[in-house]
RNA sequence: GGCGACGUAGCCAAGUGGUUAAGGCAGGGGUCUGCAAAACCCCCAUCAUGGGUUCGAAUCCCAUCGUCGCCUCCA
């Protein structure tokens, strides 16, 4: 049974289907001003492992990701760019799905994008407001914070505290500090939609609140995200939703990951700090796999450093597990075969417990030297082999050389050729000659019994 | 100031009351090899500090020091 921490009860939240229906899962997306970077990434790849382990274990997934197309940054950006807000987020639609396809991140069902469902969002400040839970002052449209007893139950803020130390910007007129704004009149030169309340666009939480109860009902099962997000994005989000269908609690588990760090440096990375790390560099130099091992060593609730030697570290772990995965089995093997069972239930009990990769990780990595030694006596391994793979798999490492080596894979084996009748004639100097050139290309050659093997290194 | 986390080996990191404190990386010593590489074997921590609770604590409590997140637009 998988259990989950949830933010809202501050305790492990058994996960189970409803069996009328899939479970629902809504994870918080990028807004669309710059590209993602690692911290993204990290995020990303969390939900993509939960979702992965949910269907393993026979979950059947409904996963909703979204696209904050409208906010002040966005607003900003596009202006400086001189560029629509659309053809900004196009921009960074498509780099966000190369990014999630390099990373091996399998794609939601939906991404619902907030500039998309205008009339929704329309349609639940309207039902705020008939609720008396929201008020129109001059074309704005705040959220009454004050009429929610449970308002800051989420982040365990007090109400009282929070409006003590509250401000209210210039021109904004709010009946109380911590009130937020659910929709916002249009200013000159700004993007707006009609309403019912004169031009203006949506504020910030309320997107979230629509998409989930459009694409997904008035009750899910997890909503993620980062714990940056915990206040005040999904208290309002709570705040709004339950207002407005009466329905407690909006979603069951509120699952929240720490926050990467950036390096040289304690604090988390941002968007707003420069500094930033993007995915495609990441990728390039180390690999997704190596970037997944990195992220998955340690458990998603604390924060995560990046660092150049953390990374190299993962890459060698990583190719640990590629080595022991991919490795061919002798053409004869006698002998007992390695049972992965004992592996797979420390596996799926880790998991279980909270997502606890870090110790999924370690069961794969004794299960690799269990194969490595199997290979040595020449006793089957391909079938634990498989059993890995399949382990590794819904961690999402595919344990595969790259295709940038598989391409080059005809000439590397000719060079081999060469290299052996260099070798069979003991001219080891040049035969090294060849290793060499080989391994300042990355590629590694091994030799053994049944003859020389590569890999990329 | 309020709320919430964290401090475990050279580095990353799991473990939150009870056999010898997971795993990875790096390092040292072996086996194998023409030499390597990979692999395998062996070695490498008493858990920030100080008190306390307990038969027993890295794990619970208190204090101190240090670090981080949130407290209105950030995954």
């Amino acid at each position: 049974m998988l259990k989950l921490h949830s933010t809202l009860s501050g305790e492990l939240e058994q996960v189970v289907q409803d069996e009328s229906r899939p479970l629902r899962m809504y994870v918080c997306g990028p807004n669309l001003y710059a590209p993602c970077h690692v911290g993204h990434a990290m995020s990303y790849v969390l939900f993509d492992v939960l979702r992965r382990y949910m269907e393993y274990r026979d979950i059947d997934v409904q996963h909703v990701q979204n696209f904050t197309d409208i906010e002040d940054n966005i607003l900003r950006k596009a202006q400086e760019d001189g560029v629509t807000i659309d053809e900004l987020a196009e921009e960074h639609i498509a780099r966000f799905y190369d990014d999630m396809a390099a990373l091996n991140v399998q794609r939601a069902h939906e991404y619902p994008r907030a500039t998309h469902e205008i009339p929704k969002i329309i349609e639940l400040v309207t039902r705020l407001i008939e609720k008396d839970y929201a008020y129109e002052v001059d074309g704005d449209v705040y959220y009454r914070v004050a009429k929610r007893p449970d308002y800051g139950k989420l982040s365990g803020q007090d109400i009282e505290e929070m409006l003590a130390g509250a401000r209210i910007e210039p021109g904004e007129q709010k009946e109380n500090p911590g009130d937020f704004a659910l929709w916002k009149a249009a200013k000159a030169g700004e993007p707006s939609w009609d309403s019912p309340w004169g031009p203006g666009r949506p504020g910030w939480h309320i997107e979230c609140s629509a998409m989930s109860l459009r694409y997904l009902g008035e009750q899910i099962d997890i909503h993620g995200g980062g714990q940056d997000l915990i206040f005040p994005h999904h208290e309002n989000e709570i705040a709004q939703t339950e207002a407005a269908t009466g329905v407690e609690p909006f979603s069951r588990i509120w699952m929240h990951h720490g926050l990467l760090r950036l390096p040289n440096s304690t604090e988390k990375m941002t968007r707003h700090l420069g500094g930033l790390i993007p995915i495609d560099d990441v990728i390039q130099r180390w690999g997704t796999d190596a970037l997944r091992t990195f992220i998955l060593f340690s458990h998603y609730r604390k924060p995560l450093t990046f660092t150049e030697e953390a990374l190299d570290s993962a890459k060698s772990g990583a190719d640990r597990l590629r080595t022991a995965a991919r490795a061919a089995e002798d053409a004869s093997p006698a002998g007992e075969a390695v049972d992965a069972a004992p592996y797979r239930e420390h596996f799926i009990e880790a998991m279980d417990d909270d997502l606890n990769t870090a110790i999924a990780l370690a069961a794969l990595f004794d299960l690799a030297r269990e194969i490595n030694t199997a290979r040595d006596e020449k006793r089957p391994i391909a079938d634990a082999q498989a059993a890995m793979l399949e382990l590794a798999g819904i961690l999402g490492l595919t344990l595969e050389d790259t295709e940038a080596a598989m391409g080059a894979a005809p000439f590397i084996e000719l060079l081999i050729d060469v290299r052996k009748e260099l070798r069979d004639a003991k001219q080891f100097e040049q035969a090294d000659n060849v290793r060499n050139g080989l391994e300042a290309l990355g590629i590694a050659l091994e030799d053994t019994a049944e003859g020389t093997a590569w890999r990329q290194g």
